[in-house]
DNA sequence: CTCCTGGCTGAGAGGACGCTGAGAGCGCCA
DNA sequence: TGGCGCTCTCAGCGTCCTCTCAGCCAGGAG
């Protein structure tokens, strides 16, 4: 379980951090709120601790560009406030939970358990790439709204795509992520082949190639 | 939107039933324990409120009961108390949230919105999918309005898909929750032939084929 | 222009996957 | 005890998917 820790008072970050690490978490900490989104962005994490007075993004507003990004990661604002409507707004603008300064660690590990086990089903993202996009939970892949029918290997390999917009990616990462992996070896004719079948269904610009390198997914 | 109150401070019921139903909800009331489980497991609630201290059975009785009993309705804790050992002790018993008296219903209402959006997916009492109508309630089918006759295991099927509509489910997930469970291994042929039942029943196209992947009811 | 390398694609074998009909076992009821 | 409905297993069949192979094409270097 991966829990991002964003507060700027380093004192408390580190003692959160301390204490999650002791119940079994692994933990990263940023210090404001821009370093904050960032890692919550990019990073594949369980939960976010999100103080809610921070420097350069409010705790507010990191947690509307995450959902406003369709990113779903549960989030516990921590705040020193306690006027009512300051619990009411983070609520509404997408939070889970808050808690209110000082806590204690108790209830603090109590709540995340509690957030952790409902978000079990956790809202899948949906990838966009160009017109196509790709969802996860319902398994779906839409060409300009369209539903297109794809095989499970033709999924796989455009999920991994997707999820690498505008990256290019290796012949041998693709073999090595969506066929058998590891065992450094194998016909990488098969990811060519795979490609044409995709560009057959979706259109020729969904995958660019990249000559000598690999092929990427536009990024929009 | 039903919401069910279980708390036996009379004033204090009327008021959240008041308040609630300004808000456009469903509101129920019970006065203890016993009565408050019985209607949580009988009716088709999207959330509840629930005492903490109440005549008959606690709400914690009240959680761990109705969490044995495989109902997930988001709950609500109330408590007067807020020791901190008792806010740990109802979340780690299956509460989703709690609220410690006296609060504002400002804040109440922003709590339960916040409850109902991540809402595990609320249940609600009539499940469509398609032209199929499935009534947890009343265990019945309806197929373009008409009634059909479906065994028990095929109830259980069918409203395992509807209620996850949209979503591709695995054979071996609908087999570990409509059939045995948790042993891993058995024959998931099973499910195919019920899907073949349902299907001769209630027409082809109320569950459809994700080879490779599962199966998935039409979200609409 | 020619050669060479890397990428693309049509055809087809083999296999995995899903569907179905037949029927056995079991519990319930008359 | 016989009949009935429900549940589940099994085996066969057809379809669709996957991957290999061989030949072709395109881009870049000289």
């Amino acid at each position: 379980m991966r829990v991002l820790v964003v507060d700027d008072e380093r004192r408390l970050a580190r003692a959160l951090q301390a204490g999650l690490v002791r119940e079994g978490y692994v933990v990263d900490v940023r210090h404001d709120g821009g370093a904050g989104l960032e890692a919550a962005l990019g990073g594949e994490y369980d939960l976010i601790l999100l103080d809610l007075m921070l420097p350069v993004l409010s705790g507010y507003e990191v947690v509307r560009r995450l959902r406003a990004a369709e990113v779903w990661t549960p989030v516990l604002m921590l705040t020193a406030k306690d006027g009512e409507y300051d619990e009411a707004d983070a609520l509404d603008e997408g939070a889970d939970d808050y808690l209110t300064k000082p806590f204690s660690l108790v209830v603090l590990v109590a709540r995340i358990r509690a957030l952790l086990r409902r978000g079990a089903v956790p809202r899948p993202a949906v990838m966009r790439s160009g017109a196509v996009e790709v969802d996860p939970g319902t398994r779906k892949v839409l060409r300009d709204g369209k539903e297109v029918d794809v095989t499970t290997r033709e999924f796989a390999l455009l999920s991994y795509l997707t999820h690498h917009a505008g990256q290019v990616v290796s012949k041998a990462e693709l073999y090595e992520h969506v066929w058998e992996s590891h065992d450094g070896s194998g016909d990488l004719n098969v990811v060519e082949v795979y490609v044409g079948y995709l560009r057959r269904k979706l259109g020729r610009d969904v995958i660019e190639t990249v000559r000598g390198a690999g092929y990427r997914a536009p990024s929009r």
